[in-house]
DNA sequence: TTAGTGCGGATACAACGTACACACCGATGT
DNA sequence: ACATCGGTGTGTACGTTGTATCCGCACTAA
């Protein structure tokens, strides 16, 4: 009875399940099993030990494939970036640069946690992400810009898709974190706290837009306008080149 | 001898400095003191612990004033928006937008943790942020915009000056966390990745630009580019009401 | 058969956020 | 003058994190 639950010796040890064949691990086991934590608790459920749990496998584990969360981070991001289907070769440089974007922004809705990555894997040149850079340079290509003005127009680009988007999960990382099922319910939550700011007067045209727009709630239409004119304004740097 | 280091008894605390003048905290001084530490010390460095000893104060002081480490962050973000400058009264819609996304920028650049906030800190109504898009709403005001165009065009602009100033900041922080001093180092150190990345042969109009780009490390010219190409879009629509 | 190589396990540590109970000070009611 | 009390900061403690380090095991090549 003594040793019952401290030390496994022999005869425990000898009917040990399987011995465990090995080659368990691999990045894209890694990538994966992360991936799928991070869709479905947020990134902050992302740790060294849960991942480990969720390959059935001892906490440092996956330190031979890793080097450390960092590098993690960035084995999930060129993981997903997989799922972002380039244009068909032949579309017109607006519309390629539109689909883009608004596949950039489903796919960022589809994983949140990109919106949260640490400095170190938003700007990581990892080999899917710049498949995309270079599909977008190419909708340029060809047009008789030079080089730096195309890649501001994608950097452009990928910044508003970046910082909308980005706002928009904030946004949406606030209400689950509360248990809010809806943005009514957000504004509800929210709005003791907007009539007193609300109240001091110092906001009138703002208070004005909070009574009287009716498009706050549909982010499919911001973000589409706001694209709009981001494009126009790329569009009329293009056509004086 | 035996007490020495363990109980301070009686005497010690006798002799104990200065009971402590009470009211010692305050909202200020704790933002004051978080902004500080964040600004020499990158936001990793923010900890409950290391306030309350830059503070002078026990681990747990701080949390009669902060809920937590998200109040903590509400509270530095409203702090550090006071800098923020609005543009003179009068000032033409495009050049008061502008000068507030450049003075946004200028912030961020300041406080480089600005770029990574967790996402309740990412939105929060703070009196200071509100009055920044209360600034930018009244400078499209009376141009016979509906209030969601109006709205749109702030967010707009917004997004583009936060993912834009967003990717800068996460250079930067690569740069600093590798001890790295100039952009050319960072090129040099990521040569070896990025010339392996070139020579799978699948990015040929982003090698161009690597290769024939000249602005790649101007990042003031990158930025107010990429806000010229969104003013004129958004004046395209301003134009057409 | 034996040595070697590399995968995964086990243990450990410092630092984190924060819950909780308590000591102290100054103001207040009597 | 004295007891009472609420608000402020203290002390201690717990569970969790990232990761360093060492070790034992199971294959491979000789």
């Amino acid at each position: 009875m003594a040793a019952q639950k401290d030390e496994p010796s022999l005869w425990e040890r000898l009917e040990r399940p399987a011995p465990a064949p090995r080659q368990t691990l691999s990045p894209e086991r890694i990538a994966t099993a992360a991936v799928g934590v991070a869709d479905a608790e947020g990134i902050e459920a992302i740790t060294m030990r849960r991942l480990a749990t969720e390959l059935g496998v001892a906490p440092m584990a996956a330190y031979r494939y890793v080097s450390g969360k960092d590098d993690l981070l960035q084995l999930m991001v060129d993981h997903v970036y997989t799922e972002l289907e380039p244009p068909e070769e032949g579309t017109g440089w607006r519309e390629a640069l539109r689909l883009i974007a608004l596949r950039t922004r489903e796919l960022m809705l589809r994983h949140l946690w990109l919106a949260q990555l640490p400095p170190s894997a938003v700007l990581a040149l990892t080999p899917n992400r710049t498949a995309t850079t270079e599909r977008c340079l190419r909708a340029l290509d060809g047009l008789g810009l030079d080089p730096d003005t195309m890649m501001t127009m994608v950097t452009t680009l990928h910044s508003y898709t970046l910082g909308a988007t980005g706002a928009e999960i904030a946004m949406r990382q606030v209400m689950v974190g509360h248990g809010w099922t809806s943005e009514q319910e957000v504004y509800k939550s929210m709005a003791r706290q907007l009539r007193h700011l609300l109240d001091t007067g110092r906001y009138p045209v703002f208070k004005r837009y909070i009574y009287e727009g009716r498009c706050k709630n549909d982010p499919d239409w911001q973000f589409e306008t706001g694209l709009q004119y981001v494009l126009d304004g790329i569009a009329a740097r293009v056509a004086v080149p």
